[in-house]
RNA sequence: GGUCUGUUGGUGAAGUGGCUUAACACACCACCCUCUCAAGGUGGCAUUCACGGGUUCGAAACCCGUACAGACUACCA
């Protein structure tokens, strides 16, 4: 080994003491079964975590479960502007919140579990040093002294010709440094980076597997790409995912489509170290249209919907948001469960062949669409269960009634119910309150009643009246719907609205204006569930009270 | 400027050369059912797969160009 390259890497790693050797051997490869796959989930510890980031950590955790992998959250805090205080404990909520649970790694925002760490790349320095220094002593990483605005000045120079941009071939000017000279400025104190020596040749070409889009071709990466930066001494992306994923036997990388041309870096590093490459799944990015027609990156500054937050806040069941997420994860999947209705999530099992390479756009409306099917699925008990939950977090009021009039509620929530084809209006735990508030006396004020055909005041005090003393049955629901007919033919409403189609001249008018009046007068909506229903938990004394209230009004 | 990816209806998409006169789901529209609504049922919604060439008996699928969109091109990830 050339004494000068040791004098070299001596001193840009003062630090160091180990060796790659002893890293393999703290770190040794996993017994794991024939086909379990691990995964990580890396962010930055910016406290909360973006939808298309939700997707991958889905994905991460779906594949390691389906395998009887490993699921890995490391914290990826190299770049310290981006880290918030307690920013650990808010991505770990937002991933519990959709039952995403790391199997080794952060579990909160000092622990860890699992024998690879630390998880956190701040803490991990002197491991990626150590990597680092065997380049420079392999001669495959030199210091590099220049300045940014030295290395302007070779971009300008490159847009200006028309050249590639970057630090490579004889852009590369640090790369011809000599090593005295190299060692002296060190020694003088001047700032350095760590780049690779590039073995790559911009001209050949390199074929590079994606699990989801097949091969690609590359050019070979010849760039001198930065793996430690200069005031921090950490490492850049590149370098971290190199060592980490080594060092953490990570058999998959599921990334986003963003990577996809740093690909060609990330192989070559492996190849220079010889390590066992992981496999690569590039996803497509989710995008949103946004009001000028466009369609884009869902971006986390503009998007209320981009952070996952807001489907905690908005009461979307977490099992809905896995059922979205997972039919735009594989897109066999809804064919899947509609096959299979009795099925669950894990039971279906994920497929990187069904990945679709293409962005997709985010669709709410479909989210909706999943969520109301899974409200037609829950039971009453299970609904009061975690409205409960939810309200209290986020409506006291509604809370504080639910619990007053417990088993109530559970009978509310399980009008049309426990039928053949239940209803299905429940979009999320925050819309139950608008479809249910007129069940509440307490709720049942400050009231803007919908509008009604009938409205002269003597017709609907004498029809109401007639209602509550003479034609109201609550015994059961055949009998309560044959006392309204009889009673509309008996005022001169058609009961039947075929015949009052027909001859609608014969009648003041039917039998849905009728009911349209008592349901407006009980509950102040046009469009409620099953009136008879309704008036059965009411009961006879509330709707006497509702119908004075009414006719007061 | 360079590198790479993508492009099937309003949306997500199936489709790997003949079974496609293009599945399925969401949305939308119409009708049916019906005391209102939500559901549910039936039907409609791409003469065509960004465009132009080519290969082939045959192409949405293979090849070549073009266009458009996106990503990357940082001591950010």
């Amino acid at each position: 080994m050339n004494p000068k390259l040791k004098e070299l890497a001596d001193l840009m790693f003062p630090d160091v003491t180990k060796t790659i050797e002893d890293y393999e051997k703290m770190y040794p490869e996993r017994n794991l079964e024939s086909g379990a796959v691990v995964t990580r989930f890396a962010p930055s510890p910016t406290g909360f975590v973006h939808m298309g980031s939700l997707l991958s950590a889905f994905e991460d955790y779906k594949v390691a479960r389906d395998t009887g992998g490993v699921f890995c959250l490391r914290i990826e805090d190299t770049d310290q502007k981006r880290s918030v205080e307690n920013g650990i404990e808010g991505i770990l909520n937002d991933l519990k919140n959709f039952d995403i649970k790391p199997d080794e790694g952060m579990i909160s925002e000092t622990e860890s579990i699992g024998e690879y760490g630390p998880y956190i790349q701040s803490e991990r320095m002197e491991i990626y040093h150590t990597f680092a220094k065997y380049l420079v002593l392999h001669d495959l990483a030199y210091p590099c002294f220049c300045t940014a605005s030295e290395l302007d000045e070779t971009r300008e120079i490159q847009e200006l010709n028309k050249e590639r941009i970057g630090y490579y071939g004889s852009f590369a000017k640090c790369r011809s440094l000599s090593i005295d000279l190299a060692i002296e400025k060190i020694k003088a104190g001047q700032e350095f980076v760590v780049r690779l020596k590039s073995p790559g040749n911009f001209n050949s070409k390199i074929v590079l597997h994606d699990e989801v889009r097949g091969d690609i071709e590359f050019p070979e990466n010849d760039l001198d790409i930065v793996l430690i930066k200069s005031t921090d001494k950490l490492p850049t992306y590149h370098f971290a995912h190199l060592v980490d994923d080594h060092l953490m036997r990570t058999t998959h990388v599921m990334r986003g489509e963003e990577w996809l041309a740093s690909f060609p870096i990330h192989d070559q590093l492996f190849s220079i170290f010889n390590f066992k490459k992981p496999k690569y799944a590039h996803l497509g990015l989710v995008m949103k249209i946004d009001e000028t027609g466009t369609r884009r990156k869902l971006s986390k500054r503009k998007d209320k919907e981009a952070s996952v937050e807001f489907y905690h806040r908005e009461g979307i069941p977490k099992e809905a948001v896995k059922l979205y997420l997972m039919t735009i994860a594989n897109s066999n999947f809804e064919e899947w469960l509609d096959n299979n209705p009795d099925k669950s999530l894990d039971d279906f099992k994920f497929d990187f062949k069904k990945v679709s390479a293409s962005g997709t756009l985010f669709d709410i409306s479909k989210l909706f669409n999943i969520s109301k099917n899974y409200f037609g699925k829950m039971t009453a008990s299970d609904i009061y269960d975690n409205l409960l939950k939810w309200t209290l977090e986020f409506d006291t009021e509604f809370h504080d009634l639910l619990v007053k009039y417990k088993d109530y509620s559970i009978n509310i929530f399980n009008i049309e119910r426990e039928v053949l084809k239940p209803r299905k209006d429940y979009t999320s735990y925050r819309s139950i309150r608008s479809f249910v508030f007129y069940m509440y006396d307490e709720l049942f004020k400050d009231l803007e009643y919908d509008n009604v055909k009938i409205t002269e005041k003597d017709e609907v005090i004498k029809i109401l009246n007639t209602y509550y003393n003479e034609y109201m049955d609550l015994s059961d629901k055949d009998n309560w719907f044959l006392k309204v007919k009889e009673m509309c033919d008996k005022l001169g409403y058609a009961s039947n609205i075929k015949e009052y189609k027909k001859e609608p001249e014969k009648y003041k008018g039917n039998i849905a204006d009728v009911t349209g009046l008592i349901r407006v007068a009980l509950t102040s909506k046009s469009n409620t569930p099953d009136l008879y229903e309704i008036e059965k938990l009411l009961g006879e004394e509330r709707i006497n009270e509702r119908f004075n209230k009414y006719i007061n009004k």
